[in-house]
DNA sequence: GCGTTACATATTTTT
DNA sequence: TATGTAACGC
């Protein structure tokens, strides 16, 4: 059947599988099949240039995207493709640090800090420096000193332009020397230690360098400049670097992603090939122009045309509910109408919003509904106390040196060591020159005779001699016994379970994660604690999150990226939410706001939903707000009017209309003048002169086509997107347009 | 050392 | 509103 190995793919889709040695870049709108072309330009080297897999290096940003890639990459070549090595940044960085671990100041055998143990240390140093932590948030103290990882400096290269930025350098240097004391990296430095390990070993970069005759990257509008470094690194000898991305889905700018590497990559490599993938497999042209009449706002990025020969589909719809109840009511309430009894018609239907919040009506409205939901991220698996305080105590088996795993357990649950037992253990450390988990083994192996449990004295030396023999025999089963048995025996001698359980409901849930995490550790057995650890550390929760592919999908925008249903909603359609009130005074971050619900509308395959709420409560209070300016890019050509305003004036309510508005509440009378809704359409004094359909010429842009046609204030307003420069809003009076 | 109460705080969260 | 943290008193 087919004829050409290639014969499925576009055009494009072909010049990108295909293209010849070194640089190049693919600009893949959404839903233009990037993943295919990243699994076929690798099953292309591998079968048709005779590359081997050994020779390959892919990355990806998330587990999920890496296994889907292995997994395409397999059933194309037919082959299991060991040797290619295929990961997600952190992990392939965790991978070569570990390898190379000789040169570097810690161990191969280091831990991986999450977020959560980079916040606790944070804290601890700030403590420990006596820093006002009112005026000096942990949280952004760690935002600066992850910021600065980021972008490869180090504490003495941190910029004191401020007493701010003083005790911030003052706080980045004692946490990093603290991770180092612990044995551990927090995930920035993963790739920022692999790019010194690069930079300062000519051989190593050689040998790697070497290796990867072929470098791949996913999502490259999500890199920062650690890891926009690490890819030239380790490219560097080759030369072959093909990377697909797009600015516009670039929505992760506050963790250091900077969509400007893909400018960065066109100046770099000014002989990189650079193709476009504009053809759209996913979402009805209408959807498309939506979204790009939203998105071509946005400066500083390739104009993208995106196409489908899928058909204009249906109209969007706008909904605006009276409160924020009615607006979940409305969703749910149109979910179950046009699931129409059909359970597994569920997981057609997404609905997103901007922050987690506001999942909370939702899953209210759902439970009323009585319809099942799947919430995706929310509360997070490892995240949760008692799956954490397990990890913990394993991390700590596996790495005594860990201080923030031992400050977790050693009073876990409650054994009498308080504060000022671990300060003095601290101190004991200290004047021997050593770690607290190093100090406390050796107390175990000297018992109670010795010099140190005299030093420490009293009853809390007592205390930390019964941790400490645990934990040197916990230390002694991880050698000898598989992995469950450690994390039994942990579990029964530390008495957790009574602890847990203490009849409460929530005491039985919390337990139930508990033997979710034994399961997980069940499949590691074989491979044994470290790797079961750095799974822990480096797989997010997405992954293991229970599949209910029959229900409808709650998620925020940002977990929605990647992802496609055949129904969309995106709630919260207002000022300070979408876009958000942090984002109104900073240019870029309204850019990425403005990419966010683009993104979130691309997810649409058939039929989008808008929905905004006319007042809303946040925080205990209830607030008017007003619709999101992004709205109003909307050519309303696009756009179902539905909702109170519409409502008022429609002589015959549909059944939709009629069903959430049981629910409606009352609107109260408006009081200021920013509150009161918008006005109503001025009277027509102006003939309008053009419809959409319209082919026009402008004497600058040259030819377009007329998406919408108003008048308001007498003035004729046209939406026209041109050839040339995409969206633009003109008046008819002032732009001289012709008809074509 | 531990449990209670008052109080501040509040996006997004691939790894 | 709800949640996590800090100070307080036993």
């Amino acid at each position: 059947m087919q004829s050409s190995p290639f014969s499925h793919l576009n055009d494009q889709q072909r010049q990108a599988v295909t293209a010849g040695l070194g640089q190049t870049l693919v600009l893949a709108g959404p839903g233009s099949g990037k993943t295919r072309v990243l699994t076929e330009r690798i099953a292309y080297l591998v079968r048709d240039l005779a590359v081997r897999p050994y020779h390959i290096l892919a990355v990806t940003f998330t587990n999920k995207a890496a296994r889907e890639m292995q997994s395409r990459v397999e059933q194309t070549l037919g082959d299991p493709c060991r040797d290619l090595w295929l990961g997600t940044f952190h992990s392939v960085c965790a991978r070569m640090l570990r390898r190379e671990a000789a040169v570097l100041p810690f161990d191969s055998n280091f831990v991986i800090m999450d977020a959560d143990d980079q916040d606790t240390l944070v804290k601890r140093v700030l403590k420990e420096l006596n820093v006002n932590d009112k005026l000096y948030r942990a949280s952004g103290v760690h935002a600066a000193i992850s910021n600065a990882k980021n972008n490869l400096m180090q504490p003495k290269d941190y910029p004191r332009r401020n007493y701010r930025d003083e005790v911030i350098a003052r706080v980045y240097e004692r946490y990093q020397q603290m991770l180092l004391q612990s044995n551990a990296l927090d995930f920035d430095d993963l790739l920022l230690w692999t790019v010194r390990l690069l930079q300062e070993n000519p051989d190593v970069v050689e040998r790697y360098g070497r290796r990867f005759e072929h470098v791949l990257v996913d999502e490259f509008q999500d890199t920062n400049t650690a890891q926009y470094l690490l890819l030239k690194l380790v490219s560097s000898y080759h030369q072959n670097l093909f990377v697909v991305g797009d600015e516009d889905q670039s929505i992760y700018r506050w963790r250091g992603a900077d969509y400007r590497n893909v400018l960065r990559f066109e100046q770099d490599f000014p002989e990189a090939k650079k193709i476009l993938l504009e053809q759209n497999y996913r979402s009805t042209q209408t959807v498309l122009d939506a979204a790009r009449a939203v998105i071509d706002r946005n400066p500083h990025r390739t104009p993208k045309h995106l196409f489908t020969d899928r058909g204009s589909g249906e109209r969007l719809v706008l909904f605006e509910a009276a409160d924020d109840h009615s607006e979940a009511t409305y969703v749910v309430d149109l979910i179950g109408q046009n699931m129409a009894g059909d359970r597994k018609a569920g997981s057609r239907f997404a609905v997103m919003y901007r922050t987690n919040a506001q999942s909370r009506l939702l899953e209210e409205a759902f439970l009323r509904s009585g319809l099942p939901y799947r919430l995706v991220g929310a509360q997070r698996f490892y995240g949760r106390r008692e799956v954490k305080d397990l990890i913990c105590f394993l991390r700590l088996v596996a790495n005594p040196a860990d201080e923030v795993s031992l400050n977790r357990t050693i009073n876990l649950p409650p054994r009498g060591i308080g504060d000022k037992t671990i300060q003095s253990l601290q101190a004991a450390a200290q004047r021997a020159q050593t770690t607290p988990g190093a100090a406390l083994l050796e107390l175990a192996a000297k018992g109670e005779r010795s010099a140190a449990f005299t030093a420490l004295g009293g009853r809390g030396a007592a205390m930390l001699l019964d941790f400490a023999r645990l934990l040197a025999g916990w230390m002694e089963a991880a050698r000898q016994e598989p992995l469950p048995a450690l994390f039994d025996r942990i579990v029964t001698e530390t008495r957790y379970e009574a602890y847990l359980r203490d009849g409460t409901e929530e005491g039985e849930d919390r337990w139930n994660n508990v033997q979710e995490l034994r399961k997980l550790a069940y499949e590691y057995q074989d491979r044994g604690l470290g790797p079961f650890l750095e799974n822990l550390a480096l797989v997010s929760d997405q992954d293991t999150l229970p599949e209910d592919v029959t229900a409808p999908t709650l998620l925020t925008l940002h977990a929605a990226k990647g992802l496609e249903f055949d129904n969309v909603f995106i709630i919260g359609l207002d000022e300070g939410l979408l876009p958000h009130s942090r984002s109104l005074d900073d240019p870029e971050e309204m850019a990425e706001e403005r990419r966010l619900f683009y993104v979130g509308m691309t997810r649409a395959r058939n039929r989008l939903y808008l929905v905004r709420s006319r007042q809303r409560s946040s925080y205990g209070s209830t607030e008017f707000s007003e619709p999101s300016r992004f709205l109003q890019d909307i050519p309303s050509a696009l756009l179902e009017e539905r909702g109170a305003q519409r409502r008022a004036r429609s002589t015959r309510p549909s059944e939709v209309q009629a069903s959430w508005a049981r629910w409606e509440t009352p609107v109260p009378a408006p009081r200021s003048p920013q509150i009161i809704p918008p006005p109503p359409p001025a009277p027509k004094v102006v003939q309008q002169q053009y419809r959409p359909g319209m082919r026009v010429r402008h004497p600058i842009w040259g030819e377009g086509l007329v998406v919408e046609s108003r008048v308001l204030d007498g003035e004729e307003n046209v939406d026209v997107a041109f050839e040339s420069v995409g969206f633009k809003r003109l008046l008819a009076s002032l732009a001289r347009l012709e008809t074509v």
